[in-house]
DNA sequence: TAAATATTGTTCTATTTGGAACAATATGCC
DNA sequence: GGCATATTGTTCCAAATAGAACAATATTTA
């Protein structure tokens, strides 16, 4: 039995951001239990999977792209570049004009991680978006498209 | 002059989780800069500033209550009610009849802390859904909302 | 060309984080 | 009552995190 049996839910509605309480309680529903699973059975850490995440989606990129794409520092970065790398996850070419930095690529075994593990997110999300009808949640993804643009517009 | 000139925002809506990254995207750039800044300006790190929060909105809570509040482990809470504790933001009081738990509360001083620091969220939310007209915000508020409910059914 | 400034990616370091074990207390079961 | 099981909050420890300084390389400016 819990210490307290009072309505502890009732924050949800009576603080004074009740959007971004909401939009942050349900970016963690999502996430997290997904990155726990991601940790516990393949060993990847967030920043890890965030890497394969963006290769995933472009041919290639430096790190510094991944950086600024994920928000998180380059050291994060560089640590997880050399694990995947090490673990055959992606592929690290260094620029030939340019002596500072290094292409980065996702390999065959990357992708094929990555389309197991992006699944697990999907089935997440449905199970959380499901508390909507059809048209609820094409409402809701076409307000969050307006509201993503408009935030990395203001920065 | 950024590495590449390529389009990154280009993942936004190629992604299997479309929905899942636009909604962790917004949650980030709402919260982590007001997080920056409360680290820097008032020397309170996310879970300390959680526990305020929470306790601004209830009389009384335990550790464990926020806890469960809040998604973060006991031991992260525990140390954080020691450090406001003694920077004089929350009391604590042991249960009478129950010797393992204590009462959390806020004091005048953690409440004053607490309307101060809420504004900068207020403030960052605002901007951040100005993005919509207010017939849309009103639409977007009622659909997180029920996705919450949603959510904190099915755990 | 030379010097000052940028940028990239890395290492170093301190802080934050969270799992696990723990002591103290409470509850359930016989 | 007495013994097994819960729960609370804490400490311990290992991992993750991110700021700052750094070396190597590019770019800009004079």
């Amino acid at each position: 039995m819990p210490a307290s049996a009072r309505d502890l839910t009732a924050i949800f509605d009576r603080n004074e951001i009740p959007d971004t309480y909401r939009i942050s309680f349900l970016a963690n529903s999502i996430i997290v239990p997904v990155y726990d699973g991601i940790k516990r059975d393949v060993g990847l850490n967030r920043g890890e999977y965030l890497l394969l995440f963006c290769l995933a989606h472009f041919a290639e990129l430096t790190a510094q792209d991944v950086a600024n794409m994920s928000g998180r520092p380059r050291n994060s970065i560089s640590r997880g570049v050399h694990r995947m790398v090490a673990q055959g996850y992606i592929d690290r070419s260094p620029d030939k004009h340019d002596g500072r930095q290094a292409w980065l690529s996702i390999t065959e075994q990357g992708r094929a991680l990555h389309v197991r593990l992006v699944k697990r997110f999907k089935d997440r999300e449905d199970e959380v978006l499901n508390g909507l009808n059809a048209a609820q949640r094409t409402q809701l993804s076409k307000l969050l498209q307006k509201l993503v643009l408009h935030t990395s517009s203001i920065g």
